[in-house]
DNA sequence: ATACATGCAAACACTTTGCAGCACA
DNA sequence: TGTGCTGCAAAGTGTTTGCATGTAT
C-alpha cells in the first residue's frame, strides 16, 4: 500500500505552524524553519502545508487578497482580518452549527460546510487613528 | 477637484457584470467585452472592476484558491461554491445581521463586517456521482 | 488644457510542477 | 530496495503597475 513517510521536513513544518501561533503564512513557516535548516525548500513547505491541511492536522485560513495562512487550532472557529495591517485574529464567536440548516431551497445542492470571515480594524491600527480612506472592497 | 470620468470602457465593464449574471471572473468580463471591443485591455478591466467594487456598484465575491468573481447584485447575500466544478451560486439565507453583535470580547477591535461562504457540491456535479476523492482543504 | 484613463508589456506575489537524486520504511 | 519526498529551478495563475498616449470634461 501507498503510505506517507515521516520526514524531518514534514515534522518541522507541523511544529512551525504549532509554534507560530498567529496564523503564519507559508513564507513565515519557511523562514522559521530556515533559521535552523537553511537547506529546506519553499516547495517542500508548500507541499507539506497542503498535505497537513488535507489531513486535518492544521487548518488553512484564507482571507481575500493575501497569502493563505495556517492555523494550528483545528477546532471550529472564525477569523477576523484587519483591513489596515492585514493581521488575522481569532474571533470569540461560538460555532454557528445551525447556520447550514437555516439555508432554504437547497434543492440538489449538497452543503457540506461554511466559513465566516470578519473584517474591520484591529486595536493597534484603530489606535493610530490614521486618516480614513475609502475602504478597500476586499 | 479630482473627479472620475465616464469612459466607454468603464461603462462596458459595468454592463458586462450586469449581463453575466453568474458571478463572472475578470477574465469572463474581459472576454465578453472583447467580442465587440477587441482593443480593450485586461488592465482596464481589472482597474474598473476594482473601482466599481469600491464604489459599491458591483460586489467582489471571493472564494479560496480561485480567481475573484464579481456580482451585479449588491444587496447583502451569501455565496456557495461547488468544490468540484468551482461554480458559484447564491444561497437562500437571509442576511445574518445579528452575527456581528454575537461576537464577544471585541475589546479594541472594530468589526465592520463579515462574509459567509458555503461550500459543497452543486446539483450538476452531485448528479454525476463521481468517484469520491479526499476533499481538498480549500 | 489638463488630469484622469487607457493599452501595452513587464513586473508581481503566491503557489505549483517536472525532474533527478535522496532517504525513509 | 523501492517509492515517496526533497531541493532546485522553471512555469503558472491572477493581478498590478510604469509609462507614453489618448480623451473626457
Amino acid at each position: 500500500m501507498s503510505t506517507s513517510r515521516n520526514t524531518i521536513q514534514r515534522e518541522l513544518v507541523l511544529q512551525a505552524v504549532q509554534q507560530l501561533r498567529h496564523h503564519p503564512t507559508a513564507d513565515d513557516v519557511y523562514h522559521l524553519i530556515a533559521q535552523d535548516h537553511s537547506s529546506i525548500s519553499r516547495a517542500t513547505v508548500y507541499r507539506n502545508l497542503s498535505l497537513l491541511a488535507q489531513r486535518g492536522q492544521i487548518r488553512r485560513v484564507s482571507h481575500i487578497g493575501t497569502a493563505d495562512r495556517f492555523d494550528f487550532a483545528t477546532r471550529p472557529h472564525y477569523h477576523f482580518r484587519c483591513e489596515k495591517c492585514g493581521g488575522v485574529f481569532d474571533v470569540a464567536l461560538p460555532p454557528q452549527a445551525d447556520l447550514l440548516a437555516k439555508v432554504d431551497n437547497t434543492d440538489g445542492f449538497v452543503l457540506s460546510g461554511f466559513d465566516i470571515r470578519f473584517f474591520g480594524t484591529c486595536p493597534a491600527c484603530a489606535g493610530h487613528k490614521k486618516a480614513k480612506k475609502k475602504p478597500d472592497d476586499r
